[in-house]
DNA sequence: GCAAGTGATAACCCTATGTTATCAGCGGAA
DNA sequence: TTCCGCTGATAACATAGGGTTATCACTTGC
């Protein structure tokens, strides 16, 4: 069955007349009819009346044109989306994240592209940050905000900021009030640092600093985030290093005090992977890389 | 936008195979191949990876395919119903009755039809015969079980039973009892007839019978039909005539009396237009046509 | 490394679909 | 009535879209 033939049904219907439905569709008049007759053809009935003072709807086309038209305005749906699928419109995307990555900006990053495409559906998985480049690179996930500390073959990173280590301290430390700090001056502390399973680049970095600062830190906890480290540096149970848009949270039992010299950086990133695999990734992507240059709080 | 560019994607979508899609379709491999390239072409996307290791269907297309596969077998439902209501097996019917009319045979003929052709929609506006006729000719009916007494142009009529007018007597009556009347035997009696407006012919034909037998009737109570007739009679309000259909209606204060030799003849049959409306209604008419040689009960 | 199978491409063919010009029928106005 | 203007159908012709077969470049699996 063909649409067009519909079409010219549905014109017709409206208009009751051959020639000015013909010019509405931008074909001559006798392409028009043939278009009308093939269709009442396949259909095996007579669609219209075109006795003398001009052209009715028959019973049957009566009946048949609500389903005429509906079928037609669908497939003009369909063809939108269509087209909004392939310009990035609409889609459909799981994207990774770490949870350090959401203390950041990209929710309000992820938040502004909702608002600017409502009809891509952005599916969010939480993990770290290596766990979210294999699943890009598996194609498991569409894309990711990760960490990228280490390069990963067939993956792109799209750099959006590069948060620095601080040192967090509980409110009460003697050096809580101060307005920075060096790493020999932490020589003598416990520490609370996350796991080196979490992030095992960063980990090392921190422990590198250490070194070089001449001492070994003595690790009282390890914990899995972040998060949980500063919850046990504000209960006593050390001090710690995290990245430093974490001050954010806004907890009053641990001061976040800057280092001197060179920190770890950890730098955020989008990651994808190296296929073109859908409109809306590519989108995003461009998206995320112009609103990128941005320093971090 | 073509519906065998569609069709060619999602069978290509199921199969991921060029070679066997198109043979599915029955074109040849290069038709079908140019089918998907046509289409990716209009919607500006590619929807398959023909990389090595065979065909798979991209992002894109993962997320096209359901509107795809939708619209498609909506055309198809489309083109369905139209056959159906090319054929009659669909459509829609305003049919007129009267209430005599469904005292017999006419409420089971429309029961089985709508058994057989679930898909005909019958409204049914009750009216008197003449009515009827009149909303038929009109083409505000499409068709009505009417009582065709008078011939009416532009008219074509079906037979489907001829009642005969039976007496009316209370079970009391000392005729009640009887397996026959003359209608001389009732030239005392008071009678409750149907209203003259209601059927003209057939009471100005009982007013003849009654002429005939030697009497004219001592008319105590009319009524608008013969419903209401059959209620007063057994009220004990007179004596009437009604058709024998009536009969059915089981009631036992009054008794159905035939009448010896010549009676009123109501003849039931459908009325159609002059005009070819639609499929349903020939369907209906030949439906009925074909059942109608059966005496009335 | 070869055989088998893939989808793309080329060359050709034809019919479906478009066009313009014209016809026959009907309605309204003089 | 008679004629004009409009209708949709038809004829004759042009063309392009879509079909076919033959073949290619390439990958995969034994």
């Amino acid at each position: 069955m063909d649409l067009r033939g519909l079409e010219a049904f549905c014109t017709l219907a409206r208009t009751l007349n051959f020639r000015s439905a013909a010019a509405e569709l931008g074909v001559s008049q006798p392409a028009f009819s043939i278009r009308i007759a093939r269709l009442e053809d396949e259909l095996g009935m007579r669609l219209f009346d075109r006795s003398r003072a001009g052209v009715s709807l028959l019973e049957t086309g009566r009946q048949f044109l609500p389903h005429a038209c509906d079928l037609l305005e669908r497939s003009i749906v369909v063809r939108e989306t269509a087209l909004s699928i392939a310009d990035g419109r609409s889609g459909q995307l799981r994207v990774g994240y770490t949870p350090v990555s959401f203390m950041g900006d990209v929710p309000r990053l992820l938040r502004s592209y909702a608002l600017l495409k409502p009809n891509v559906r952005i599916e969010l998985i939480e993990g770290l940050s290596g766990e979210i480049e294999d699943g890009v690179a598996t194609g498991r996930l569409d894309a990711g905000f990760v960490h990228p500390l280490t390069a990963t073959p067939d993956l792109q990173f799209h750099p959006i900021t590069v948060d620095s280590y601080v040192s967090v301290l509980p409110s009460d430390h003697r050096y809580a009030e101060r307005t920075s700090i060096r790493v020999a001056d932490l020589a003598d502390e416990e520490f609370v640092l996350v796991e080196r399973n979490t992030g095992p680049v960063i980990y090392d970095r921190i422990i590198t600093m250490c070194t070089q600062a001449g001492f070994s830190p003595r690790i009282r906890q390890e914990v899995v985030n972040s998060i949980a480290a500063i919850g046990l540096v504000g209960a006593g149970y050390g001090v710690g290093f995290v990245v430093g848009s974490l001050r954010k949270l806004g907890r009053d039992d641990v001061a976040f005090i800057p280092i001197e010299g060179k920190s770890p950086e950890l730098p955020l990133a989008l990651a994808r992977g190296p296929m073109k695999v859908s409109p809306a990734l590519d989108d995003l992507v461009e998206f995320v890389e112009a609103r990128a240059p941005q320093k971090s709080a």
